[in-house]
DNA sequence: GAAATAATAGAACGATCATTCTATTATAGC
DNA sequence: GCTATAATAGAATGATCGTTCTATTATTTC
């Protein structure tokens, strides 16, 4: 990895958690460039564009919730153990990833839910992908006879994402602490309604 | 009421719903200015500030809220119909007052969820109180006997709110039509369990 | 180690930001 | 209808935005 490599990861890992603070739109070349001790010109030189720059925060920020989230969870057992794991890495996220904004991925959908072009085409693609592993899990779960054949695997990844938008809603906003408990309840619900009988 | 009063009200209403597209950070005095033609510093003589104008933003927004979602649903029946009323009325609420860009407290919750000040004092307050509101009917439900005495207002509120925040991300970020039915079975999902024996 | 190339800095651009000032026009009270 | 007052406009402020250009350092490559 050359030198020019090594300092757009150094920028990239740097903007990724002033991203989840201030949101894609909110940052800013300028103060980037100064947390970092470089000129504006200097990282600049990095991205071609500030657009370019958001698109490369979305990957590497992926590419983290991937190696962090996604691929641990999914060395779990098959079935419920590993919806599990995907619901208990997800919560832990944050604390694994210094994210002192919250999920990134979180305040780029509400951001960019108006903003047509290639950032928000980019998010879209990450949700959908995310969605689909929730539904994958679920359904390796149907298959191993851990929850009811009639159990909807995309009904099932959307009321876990839901639980876990709360959870981050409740956290973050109101600063309350009960919040991941209670997703972890109304989780528990979810499995006990899809467990097979 | 005065001229000077009805021109606010009139900024205030075009504030709300460029607010829910672009966000109250990315609320511009000029764009704003432009948008209603009026010049910048005769639309910024009606607030001393743009911190300013973002609070009477909110405020605007909750009481249109109140009127639209909130009060026409505590007229439902007391008990499970008032839950429903909720619900629903929450689901119609982007058709009854336009806006363009979703819900505007959703937006303000993931903006404003990591800057301190007089804004996200108002919109704690305000998802608080939504929540007492959701819970307070839930209790109601139980009182009535339509609900388990077992059930949990407060987790309740959590589950219910989370299929609304899901439903406002698969439908405006992924564009997918199917969010609300989805977000409708959950629904029933929950009142099913929660309901008497 | 010299030559070629990549990485960074610095200054400047026009645009737009929130805000302030002064001047002008429209409303309100009598 | 005149006067006092409120509402709006216009111009200017300094700051910061993304971006481009040119110059100066580092780092590779042979």
């Amino acid at each position: 990895m050359g030198k020019g490599e090594q300092t757009r990861q150094a920028i990239l890992d740097r903007a990724v958690g002033l991203a989840s603070a201030v949101g894609l739109e909110g940052i800013t070349i300028g103060r980037l460039a100064g947390e970092l001790d470089l000129s504006k010109s200097g990282l600049f030189a990095h991205f071609q564009s500030k657009q370019s720059l958001q698109i490369q925060i979305l990957e590497a920020a992926a590419s983290r919730f991937v190696e962090v989230v996604v691929k641990p969870a999914l060395a779990a057992p098959r079935g419920e153990p590993r919806v599990r794991a995907l619901f208990e890495r997800w919560l832990a996220w944050p604390k694994a990833v210094p994210q002192p904004g919250g999920c990134l991925f979180v305040a780029a959908s509400v951001e960019l839910d108006d903003r047509p072009g290639p950032a928000r085409d980019l998010l879209v693609k990450l949700q959908r992908d995310w969605l689909d592993v929730l539904a994958g899990a679920v359904r390796t779960a149907i298959a191993e006879g851990h929850f009811r054949r009639s159990t909807d695997p995309e009904q099932f990844a959307f009321d876990i994402y839901g639980t876990m938008l709360m959870c981050h809603h409740v956290s973050r906003l109101l600063r309350d602490p009960k919040g991941v408990s209670r997703a972890r309840r109304a989780f528990e619900s979810l499995l006990a309604a899809a467990r097979a009988a």
